[in-house]
RNA sequence: GUCCCCAUCGUCUAGAGGCCUAGGACAAGAGCUUUUCAAGCUCUCGACCGGGGUUCGAAUCCCCGUGGGGACGCCA
């Protein structure tokens, strides 16, 4: 049976490398109809905060990995940690040292010499030359124990099978090799996967931007989205498909196919999947997904839920992000238009503008029924009136009602915004107009 | 500095010795469409780090350089 585990430690928000790493043990698990265990690695008594462990958690939920043990606490466990460690020093293979941190003793691992080879299920055979190895702390002296012991001692408890993990932690595994034989048991398999990186190509981090999962969130991208662009960072199916269901995924993921190298993190690529993905969504569910960007919007109004569905429903194919369809929306259910300077002057503020306004005002006023093919045919009709084409109505038509010169189908959005808002924007602008 | 890992278009990647005049996707550029933007469609630009081997044949295997990254805590 496979088992595999996510191990974060609650000292910050959940990182978007972690979430990566959390993913790949996930598919895996998943793909192998294995077991995947959530432990929370929280020895460090200074860093260590309930609420990164609850944003930790509840993202790993909005990605949709669930777990199916867990979550283990490494501080609850303090006994077994310290029942090992007595082990060894009662074996003489470890050794006490006056405290650094408190009254206690710290209990260190004597190295031993020669050279210890991990078979890396993505690198081949490494090898370590144990010489260059300083002794090893196992409990720390504020008597809770230290991380390369603490991850040992787990892993082997709870029957772990697999460590996935990152690149960065090849450098650990000596030290946990060393443990192991100390402690005479063996190791799991080890597959560290490759980092993700900032586009610099050193370590994605603070300094790249936006580093953690509810960053993303916030920011509009949709979590099937997020989760498919980042499978893709170290893996590709063996078709190269890129757009593909987490059911596709699952099926499809082998470590085999994980690669070796860094991958840096493109957000150019992530916003054009998360287009890809709201333009499959139903606008209903949408809807429910932009709730949290639509209410910390002020002077909206949105009394008609009919009305929003048409909203989305024409914003959804040109939107990138959840944000950026919330913001299409402002101008529907504001009773002020923010107008955008560069249209205005762009667009209002040539001459003859005035004129046009004017005499769309006085047709606008005279339709019976505002409704799509109204409201086209009047608008080209006066376009052959006035013997201009079409779109040198549309336009300042656009920029009046909407305050922005791009957004959506034209005629479309008028309707939307309905005759009586529309003639209260086309006169409103007329200030603005020569 | 020491140890370790890595190396295909700007980016993500396909490629397991001949299918490679190296394929796809994002980005960029051009065009079509047109009511702007987005989408869509068509096209263009664009890479095997260098040098030695091995082989009839190398992006693929080996070695050496070079470049990049990571790790060197009583942090995890």
């Amino acid at each position: 049976m496979v088992r595999v585990r996510f191990a974060p430690s609650p000292t910050g928000f959940l990182h978007i490398g972690s979430a990566r790493t959390a993913l790949f043990n996930w598919l895996f698990a998943r793909h192998e109809k294995g077991v995947f265990i959530l432990r929370v690695e929280d020895t460090d008594k200074e860093r260590s905060k309930d609420e990164f462990l609850r944003e930790i958690m509840s993202s790993l939920k909005w990605l949709g990995m669930d777990w199916d043990e867990g979550p283990y606490f490494q501080t609850k466990r303090l006994d077994v940690y310290r029942d090992y460690a007595g082990r060894l020093l009662k074996e003489g293979k470890a050794y006490e040292e006056e405290g650094k941190l408190g009254g206690e003793k710290a209990i260190i691992l004597k190295m031993p010499k020669g050279t210890l080879t991990m078979e890396d299920l993505i690198h081949g055979p490494v090898a370590f030359d144990m010489s260059l190895q300083k002794d090893l702390v196992l409990i720390k002296s504020d008597g809770y124990p230290a991380y390369n012991f603490a991850c040992v001692v787990d892993d082997y408890d709870m029957k772990i099978t697999y460590v996935i993990r990152g690149d960065d932690h090849i450098s650990n595994t000596p030290k946990q090799l060393a443990v192991y034989e100390a402690l005479g048991i063996k190791p799991p398999k080890f597959a560290h996967i490759p980092l993700i990186l900032g586009t610099d190509r050193s370590r994605m981090s603070k300094r790249h931007g936006a580093t953690s999962i509810s960053d993303y969130k916030e920011a509009g991208f949709l979590s099937e989205a997020l989760v498919n662009y980042i499978s893709l960072l170290g893996w590709a199916p063996t078709d190269n498909r890129e757009m593909m269901p987490l059911a596709e995924i699952i099926k499809e993921f082998t470590l085999e196919r994980v690669g070796k190298t860094g991958a840096a993190f493109d957000i150019n690529k992530l916003t054009w999947m998360n287009g890809e993905y709201i333009r499959t969504k139903d606008a209903k569910e949408l809807i429910e997904l932009m709730t949290p960007v639509l209410a910390a919007k002020k002077d909206l109004n949105i009394n008609n839920k009919a009305k929003l569905l048409e909203v989305v429903k024409l914003f959804q194919p040109r939107a990138k992000t959840l944000v950026e369809l919330a913001d299409s929306a402002v101008f529907f259910f504001s009773d002020k238009v923010e107008y955008d300077e560069e249209a205005v002057k762009s667009v209002l503020e040539v001459e003859g503008v005035k004129d046009k306004l004017k005499a769309l005002i006085e047709r606008f006023g005279a339709l019976e029924t505002f409704d799509l093919q109204n409201i086209e045919d009047c608008v080209r009709k006066l376009a052959t009136d006035l013997n201009i084409k079409a779109a040198d109505l549309i336009h300042p038509i656009r920029v009046a009602v909407t305050g922005r010169k791009v957004g959506a189908s034209l005629f479309e959005t008028v309707v939307l915004v309905g005759k009586e808002k529309t003639l209260e924007r086309l006169k409103g602008a007329l200030d603005k107009t020569r």
